[in-house]
DNA sequence: CCAAAAGTGTTGATAGTACACCCATGA
DNA sequence: TCATGGGTGTACTATCAACACTTTTGG
């Protein structure tokens, strides 16, 4: 950490010379909800921003790391009993001196990926959350609002948003992420979907086909299954998660602009 | 940040409740030597670690966001009077208990770019830094080393090293950081050293310069300057750095292993 | 039989690689 | 004139986008 280059030296010792960072966690949970991209965002119940609605987080405590405070306010929030499986990403840490009206904080953000029909899940399940959420003020709300509907968000958290689908959106291109949005087990359609959701744009369907088939460890198949989608057509065949991370070669999404020449 | 998702809402609004987290920024100052990456080191005066090499870095101040203690420190560590123009990207939060042995720190990890021929700093120029630099231990030493040859390093600096190199590499892919390396005016060979040295590949010269023009805006030609490189062979042309800011096409570096079939 | 979704084949354009070759300069 | 680094041309090949076509299901 460089210590020895901090020029006051003498306050290094003392941690109760400055007024204390707060250190929060913010999350961006996104899934899929009927093939468009959803954002679980909380609405508040005190000031500021009272009434607004906002990313889920809260309070990293002295003995975990940025991590694992994520993780678990993301089982708190979900009310999921398993978080354990699902992808977590720190995106970046805000830490302007000024986002938060009432104290010094530093937040970490994340995002956070959820298989596409999550269950309707219930808020502070008593399982797993502490025993009583939040002192006397209103019961705050939590649900899954569409990606395009979700502004204006309290404090800098329409930034915050716009990131982690940036970073969701490039990582698309060149790791298996976009199997985290997909159930166990998943048809190649789903997976297409996820893409198109994410990225905005329609993409051509033998083609992504042949290039996920193409790319070593991205999915592998399950013998024989198979499963009708839309109610009517052929089924399916169903895959699984491979064993790769990252993609060679990329899946690269369409350019906006045309090339020069 | 999910200020209303606290569980334990009695304690949001005493600062003073928990032990306080300390906010330090670490910086990965990279550049070019003699064709080589190199990074910036400081030797550590104290305890821990003391007489080891890590990371420079230090402390958050209270009216500082994590960006503006990392330039402050970056001006303070190379000594150089502008630092205004340099390339400076956040790269993630490392925020695990037990980093450091003394007390709860947060380190938020920056890399930093410097063009090639980095001014033979001076460490802690009195006009930029704060008075006397650290209290009574050893005055910590600075110098530049081979990537190659940094580690092992103080605390978690070697993950926070390799955490660096890897997104500098991964950027120079589809992104004009490159240009960051070098000095204001310089040329094609300058260029494609940078991402040889990064990457620890030999490129084919002919074809790298060849996607670099064509690549829109990634540089621009400076009418009819020249300037010889090696003391040797023809006067190369020099370029500046273009508008853009993403590379249209990306340049993709050679991949490790060979596509199947 | 029709609609809808999955899956296969083909083709023309493009981009990337691996070279061979020429140019300008210092020693 | 040779070594060194800059700059150009070219041909082979892999890749990719576009779109026609076949297959399998439910109504």
């Amino acid at each position: 950490m460089g210590w020895v280059q901090v020029s006051d030296g003498e306050q290094v010792y003392d941690k109760y010379a400055y007024e204390p960072f707060a250190v929060t966690v913010d999350l961006a949970v996104l899934t899929l909800r009927a093939g468009a991209l959803h954002v679980l965002l909380v609405e508040r119940g005190q000031e500021p921003y009272a009434g607004q609605w906002a990313l889920p987080g809260g309070f990293v405590r002295p003995d975990e790391s940025a991590e694992t405070a994520a993780r678990r306010e993301l089982a708190e929030e979900t009310g999921l009993s398993d978080v354990s499986g699902l992808h977590l990403e720190q995106l970046r840490t805000y830490s302007e001196p000024g986002r938060d009206p009432r104290m010094r904080v530093v937040s970490v953000a994340f995002a956070a990926l959820l298989p596409d029909p999550p269950p309707d899940f219930v808020r502070g399940d008593p399982a797993l959350a502490s025993p009583e959420p939040r002192g006397g003020s209103d019961a705050a709300q939590a649900r899954w609002t569409p990606y395009d509907s979700a502004r204006p968000l309290a404090f800098d958290h329409d930034r915050i948003l716009a990131d982690a689908h940036e970073r969701v959106g490039a990582k698309l291109e060149y790791t298996s992420l976009a199997t985290a949005f997909c159930p166990p087990e998943f048809t190649l359609g789903e997976l297409q979907r996820v893409y198109e959701a994410v990225w905005g744009t329609a993409l051509d369907r033998p083609n992504f086909r042949r290039k996920v088939l193409a790319t070593p460890g991205f999915v592998e198949a399950v013998p024989g299954a198979a499963r009708l989608t839309g109610g009517r057509g052929k089924p399916a065949a169903l895959y699984r998660a491979g064993a790769a991370t990252a993609l060679q070669p990329p899946l690269l999404r369409p350019s906006r602009e045309g090339r020069p020449t």
